[in-house]
DNA sequence: GATGAATGAGCTTTCATTCAT
DNA sequence: AATGAATGAAAGCTCATTCAT
């Protein structure tokens, strides 16, 4: 019981963080802000995260994990790589226009503020959550032949750049149009990109 | 005479701050940083570059255009797309190997702070240099019926996003093999995705 | 029955705070710290001591309580006050050896935090049960002959400046031989500062 | 000309700071309180003490040549033990009295706060300056037969510890008579605790 | 052009104390 | 008696920018 309401809270802390260092930065984002943003003091926010770094590290862990989620129920579907391919895009893309934090969060707190994510989030593991899952639908895809095989990081840094690509893109708002009516192109150049 | 005089110490002070923003992120380099390092005092730095801001959409400008010279002098070839794309990527490693405070300040200063290039580089006015050789390459291949017509930046999110993202992959030290080795299969990707 | 209980839970919360100031410092060691260290709740610590400052406080009482009381026990013998001295000396060092935050407390937290003290422990009151012993060794030693009549103050700044100036020294580290092997120099050094 | 002006503005932080941790604490006193106290920003001050440990320790070494140079004269008289030791005591209960702060800051700060002088004034050296004279006063007076001759550090803590006590008994106001009162009976106490 | 001392708002973090449960 | 989440003032320190020289 405790320990549910004691992680209801962490979750709302890491919510509205996970918004204000998405809009305004990581750095223009201070602590106040933060715990203003949800009426809760500045002392008391510390006792939930012991300092803005560890704050970000389990933002980009927990973000992580709900990304992964969503394309584990499709990796889990009986389709092809091809429709596979378009269900993730249009899941990360969809993601990017509801909770747009979220992905932003990727580009510009993560991909970003490499020192913030020095001690403790090395490698990868923090995204771990995110990446696996792309690893279990590269995997599969070549072992029904239906994908190249290749080095996973070729393949995963076209997914994760080309995505995040666009995403970025749009935040400069510079793409003519929106951006879901991307998701047919580059689904279909991921695909032909990784086809066998 | 005086003009090539101050533009030579502008660069000075460019290159200096592209390496500390790039490796420190833009946030953690102070001005005296980039002073100290080139033996400047403080206060002469703002005779040259009105502002921390202004000096790092400076260098974004400079950057954008010293690299779509590169790629400028690949499109003037006369090979076709797909021997292209190798050498864009060729080109884009390479730098990242040998300056890669270069691409580094793309992806973490240019790309994570945009507070900064807010006003001043909107849109993507101060990368245009860069994106301009890119949409050459593109339009020219469309034309000469190489490459598929479709929206010009679903190309570029391709182009940006997947070789952004490999660099970074190389800067968390994740990939198991040299960057190098990736050119061939990664220009492959590049070109299935794009071609009629 | 009720009293003694609670009188036994403030000792623990005495213990614990004295090791805690006497290692740490007053300012550098936490009610939190001081809760954690015995298990108990910070606010329940704060139904036994109203504030930090009035711990310190009894704390300080409590020690030179026993302290005094070991001193007490070599008053009453029937010896010479070089053979007192040379007691007294022992026993300070012992203790200093033995249980070290006592003699630390002293130095570190009565000695240096004057404004933890300023309200309760005007002059020396909360250090009385140590001095008074102290008093009482000289006074009888000046009535029977043996220590010259001076100012008390004249013969209890040296006792208790030159013991804690050794320990001090102890604690940095700077005494080249066990402190055990300075007690015969020091007993003779003030006895025949003392004596008639 | 500059170098000079830079150190006067340094001893003037270092005048002021001695005199608010003499009189208030290390930790009461803030850098705040400091810079108001010489009119000068915060920011400012930190380009002269990069740290506020450090400035402390820089005022106990500055303050420990003052007093090792006072005691020098001494040294440099051609007079016996007794008379350097009745001029020794005199100097410091006025400097006691002249420059409170200066006697204060031993006992309040360095002797109390040693996390603060841990890192930097390891042993003794910070207080070296004072040290070396006491040294050079009892190796002075042993080869000469007027001082018995045992570890230096017995005579050291007597000195040092009776002193530091009688200063710290005149700032709890339990004396009875002025400090200067004191002189002679301490300077004999010590005479004879040390001669041969 | 060149210097670097000076400014001061702003940051992250700490901690004695309170109080609803 | 006991808990520990909550408060919020205050601390040390940083740094973009200015300006007298």
């Amino acid at each position: 019981m405790r320990k549910e309401k004691k992680l209801l809270k962490k979750e709302t802390i890491m919510q509205a963080a996970l918004e204000l260092f998405a809009i305004n930065g990581f750095h223009r984002t201070t602590i106040p802000d933060i715990a203003t943003k949800i009426g809760m003091s500045v002392g008391n926010l510390y006792n939930y995260f012991s300092s803005k770094d560890i704050l970000a590290q389990e933002i980009i862990k927990y973000t992580s994990e709900v990304l992964g989620e969503k394309i584990k129920e499709v990796n889990q579907l009986d389709i092809g790589a091809k429709e596979k391919i378009h269900k993730i895009v249009t899941i990360y893309f969809e993601t990017a226009k509801e909770q747009p934090e979220m992905i932003e969060y990727f580009l510009r707190v993560y991909l970003s503020n490499r020192e913030v994510f020095a001690d403790g989030c090395e490698g990868m593991v923090c995204v771990s959550g995110f990446i696996t899952e792309i690893m279990i639908f590269f995997d599969d895809g070549v072992s029904k032949g239906e994908l190249r095989n290749q080095d996973f990081f070729s393949a995963f840094g076209l997914f994760m750049g080309y995505l995040g690509g666009m995403v970025f893109l749009k935040g400069e708002g510079v793409l003519p149009k929106d951006i879901s009516e991307y998701i047919d192109d580059i689904a279909r150049n991921i695909y032909y990109a990784l086809k066998v």
